[in-house]
DNA sequence: CAAAATTATATTGTGCACAATTAAAATTAT
DNA sequence: ATAATTTTAATTGTGCACAATATAATTTTG
């Protein structure tokens, strides 16, 4: 790559990667609408359908996220009666997040989404099979990164 | 993968693009602060450095973001003087979005941005290579479902 | 040519993301 | 035990994303 490639947006993994996250979620939307929630929703749906009650910063561990953008989102999927939310009574700083009947009986409704998404993206599934395992790959790398950031401070 | 399994967050390509996607604008949040800018205020600047002058929606077409998004992010940038919106003569409706000197500047402080992003991703270079390669196919896949969902309309 | 349809952008409203700060509870150190 | 530190969430503020709607300019139709 010349010097003058270098700065084109063709040339940014960055944007690639950017640009098909958006490009999914847009899929994820008409099957999560039927749901009643958003696609960042849905990923707190599927931790809780298999933890059951975690805190929120186990949460926040799991899917990257903090505590500004989950207590709004906790207190949106407990307003609907999907989750639970609880101090815990060991540690008063701990808030449990937890599964509700509720949203457990969402998760039937959910059980068909990945096949419809495979559908509606009409790719090849071995192209995905690769993808997700470099995908985590790189997380894994990125991950170490900025873990390094961490003890830098 | 059994029945129980398609739910999990773990096998999810869905998740792996997002999270990397955030990780990897994480990277990005550094170098874009001593510039003053965020990364989909970079995203723009490097379309306009590669085409100088576009109207919004062709730049909308470039980057797969309509005019909410962008006409408060152009705004800003016009605050900062590294861009101009005016209205094209030939027809009104049309916005004309150009790079200014000062924009044009800031291209030469960015140029060493790429650079810097794969040192500090410590990844290997092959992995990156093949992922923007195949992350583009998915792309095109994904755009062709988009136009399909157009065309319904 | 006037009415209807289309096109391009702006606006409004909702919901993330995330940095920075605050607050309260628990732990550790003196 | 109390003061200092650490840990966990909540809050505040900024900036995307994007659906839905509004508005104004242009084009197409009857």
């Amino acid at each position: 790559m010349t010097n003058n490639d270098v700065l084109k947006l063709e040339n940014q993994l960055c944007f690639s990667i950017y640009a098909a996250s958006r490009a999914i979620t847009k899929i994820y939307r008409p099957f999560l609408d039927t749901l009643g929630i958003t696609y960042p929703q849905y990923l707190v749906m599927l931790v809780l359908w298999e933890h059951n009650t975690l805190s929120l910063k186990e949460l926040g561990n799991i899917l990257y996220l903090d505590s500004g953008t989950l207590t709004p989102l906790l207190k949106r999927l407990e307003g609907m009666q999907l989750i639970k939310r609880e101090r815990s009574r060991e540690d008063e700083r701990v808030l449990c997040v937890s599964i509700t009947e509720k949203g457990l009986e969402m998760k039937q409704q959910a059980i068909r989404i990945p096949e419809c998404i495979l559908d509606t993206m009409n790719v090849d599934i071995p192209l995905l099979v690769t993808l997700k395992k470099e995908m985590d790959e790189l997380l894994i790398s990125l991950k170490k990164e900025s873990q390094v950031e961490q003890e830098e401070k």
